[in-house]
DNA sequence: AGGCATGTTACAGG
DNA sequence: ACCTGTAACATGCC
């Protein structure tokens, strides 16, 4: 799925689109997502203009007038494409999947302005939800946003705070940092970047971990997200922008899905390991991680 | 045919 | 109540 870069691409690309538009309709033709669309609900959002779009962690909150809230998660495949009579007469990249097939298949609710301009959310896989809130306490009183850990690129993210979450927890520090309690937004590519990036072995148990070696991660996390943004995130496999554009931050993965791959740290000779840690592939320099 | 896939969470057992 | 590990969710691709 999209992790926090990608989700962070798609919010911005999205308020370009679709900010201050009003909802006309909504169609509804699979709302069997990871969480049933409440039909009631989202009917209720028609007339009302989408004021603001905020991320928290790997979650959408669209805000609409009179604070109805819609808070969105991609899961694994969810994307948004953004269309009008134009785009889909002409053939762009609006309409088409990532091997550039049509892909109406999987457009499972779509959000219908003005002059026939849309947004669709298409999942292959149904493993992201939309869910429907009335004021702006219940949004964010809800346990898929209240029990969140800070956000890596916020202040909260620091040293002293990984270092008291990490002491005395026997868990391996992949597998700690893939936890959204301990941090909010990290996933499976992104953790393996930055325990490559710092040198650390995925499966090293959190509570040895070298003050330092706190500081890399941190350090790391930070640096790594930053640039995959303003790369425009990774579009490996299933995830594109809503306009189409394709990231180019998969371009720099250095471990990720480098299996049998020599290591890229100059002067290294090893090759890159690949392993199952809390059920997700993991990749590792074993020279330069320890 | 079988393995794999960017995520979350319910549940079981300690 | 906390901690940890595993399986399940739905679908397509290689």
């Amino acid at each position: 799925m999209p992790e926090l870069p990608e989700v962070e691409v798609v919010k911005r690309s999205l308020e370009k689109k679709i900010l201050k538009l009003i909802i006309k309709d909504v169609k509804i033709n699979d709302g069997n997502l990871r969480y049933k669309v409440d039909k009631a609900a989202i009917l209720n959002l028609k007339g009302k203009k989408i004021i603001k779009i905020t991320r928290r962690s790997k979650f959408l909150i669209f805000e609409l007038e009179d604070e109805f809230f819609m808070l969105v998660h991609l899961g694994m495949t969810g994307k948004f494409f953004f269309a009008d009579q134009y785009k889909r007469k002409f053939k762009t990249s609006f309409y088409y999947n990532i091997n550039n097939v049509k892909d109406e298949k999987h457009d499972r609710i779509i959000f219908i302005f003005h002059k026939n301009q849309r947004l669709i959310y298409n999942d292959v896989r149904k493993f992201g939800f939309i869910k429907f809130f009335k004021k702006r306490n219940s949004v964010r009183n809800n346990p898929h946003l209240s029990n969140l850990g800070p956000e890596p690129l916020g202040k909260f993210w620091r040293t002293i705070y990984l270092k008291k979450y990490i002491s005395g927890k026997k868990r391996k520090i992949k597998d700690i940092l893939m936890d959204q309690k301990c941090v909010s937004g990290l996933g499976n590519i992104y953790v393996n970047e930055i325990l490559f990036a710092s040198g650390i072995h995925p499966k090293k148990v959190g509570s040895k971990l070298k003050n330092y070696e706190i500081i890399k991660i941190v350090k790391n996390s930070k640096k790594i997200l930053k640039k995959s943004i303003a790369l425009g995130g990774s579009s490996i496999k299933n995830f594109s922008s809503d306009n189409g554009k394709k990231g180019d931050f998969q371009q720099k993965f250095r471990v990720y899905g480098k299996k049998n791959i020599n290591c890229s740290n100059i002067d290294c000779k090893n090759i890159i390991t690949r392993t199952i840690i809390s059920n997700r592939a993991t990749f590792f320099c074993s020279k330069c991680q320890k």
